[in-house]
RNA sequence: CGCGGGAUGGAGCAGUCUGGUAGCUCGUCGGGCUCAUAACCCGAAGGUCGUAGGUUCGAAUCCUGCUCCCGCAA
């Protein structure tokens, strides 16, 4: 006999772990639930959610939809086919009681941080926002409150030096179907008779959405490892950008360098682009104007030169 | 048909509006100065101005099609 599971999933992330469930002949995947088609990339086309362009190649029964919690087919479908638990990583929406309540054995979510560390949705950004050593894949049993429920699994991840959040996503992404994987052996040697770990909720964490805003430097509220830490947790997504005349100019590397300089300070007498921060002076190194390929400092500085301007930091954009 | 920027020697840019010998800051190569140098001085090489066509005596520059790159937005 096998178990018989509804899958929440929408981005790439998602997919190993669909497949890891499609894999395991103990389970049978009665349903696979997305986020509908959405306008994105330049020219805004139309485009599937790798989750969904996944159950559609392999033919598994398939739902797109705005509001998980106001769509009574759905609702209707989970009901009907006596689904006994739900596996959700990515998914983007919020699961009331009412859909919570609908499996035999209850929804389990897989989380990419050490739970009660980083709850929410950007856990691998704050790990490395933070500077953290380490960050893993954790799997709880949901509950209402966000991230909260009793631990089944989790499991350490290192994060290394050159780690941002581009390649720790690929290793998570990687340890959350190891995991996924190890979790529904257990499940099936113990048929479901799983042993839970609660969390400490004393010790929790937040990890509240990145937005596109929070990656702009501003020198004068953050100083120099603040900034390094932001280029890591926001590539490749915001990424880092800092107005200089009237320019949004994306910032692809920075470094300390050791010189004093005032906050909001530019220093190009070296043949570097320098700012100082609240703390230590930092290089940009890698610069990207609107329109253009990303260059590097001395290359950006020709340019100036060339037109005979000098550089400002655009104040108003600070305050 | 979401909005917009860009393509000019190896790099980053100016020149395009107001057609008429292709320029700037670097890099490269050669020479000089120096104990020495990423510094300074002198000199040189290197460009079918993305592509196809059109207008013109003449097009990087004006008009049209096409390709490629990128920012915003999502």
């Amino acid at each position: 006999m096998s178990y018989k599971v509804a899958f929440f999933g929408t981005p790439d992330f998602s997919v190993p772990s669909l497949d890891v469930i499609n894999q395991n002949p103990d389970f049978e995947i009665s349903a696979v639930i997305s986020m509908p088609d959405r306008p994105a990339g330049r020219g805004h086309k139309l485009k599937t959610p790798p989750v969904a362009q996944y159950a559609i190649d392999h033919e598994l029964q398939l739902f797109q939809t705005e509001n998980i919690n106001k769509d009574p087919d759905l609702i209707k479908f989970l009901n009907d086919n006596q689904i006994d638990f739900f596996i959700v990583i990515a998914f983007a929406q919020f699961l009331g009681t009412k859909i919570l309540e609908i499996p035999k054995f209850g929804a389990f979510n897989i989380h990419t941080s050490l739970l009660p560390k980083y709850r929410g949705a950007a856990p691998i950004q704050y790990a490395l926002l933070n500077g953290d050593p380490v960050t893993g894949v954790s799997i709880q049993k949901m509950v209402k409150q966000m991230d909260a429920g009793d631990l089944v699994y989790d499991h350490e991840v290192p994060i290394l030096p050159g780690d941002n959040s581009g390649t720790l996503f690929k290793k998570l992404e990687k340890e959350a179907a190891v995991g996924l994987h190890n979790f529904l052996e257990t499940f099936s040697k113990t048929s479901g008779d799983l042993t839970y770990t609660q969390q400490d909720n004393n010790k929790a964490t937040f990890a509240p959405t990145i937005l596109k805003t929070d990656g702009l430097i501003n020198p004068f509220k953050e100083d120099c490892q603040t900034i390094i830490n932001k280029l890591r947790a926001y590539t490749p997504w915001p990424g880092l950008h800092i107005f200089l005349n009237d320019a949004r100019l994306k910032v692809h590397a920075v470094e300390a360098f050791p010189k004093n300089l005032q906050p909001g300070e530019i220093d190009i007498a070296l043949g570097s682009i320098l700012l100082g921060t609240t703390k230590g002076t930092i290089r940009l190194g890698s610069i990207q104007p609107e329109g253009k390929k990303a260059q590097r400092d001395v290359d950006f500085l020709n340019g100036i030169k060339s037109k005979n301007i000098s550089l400002k930091l655009h104040k108003e954009r600070y305050e």
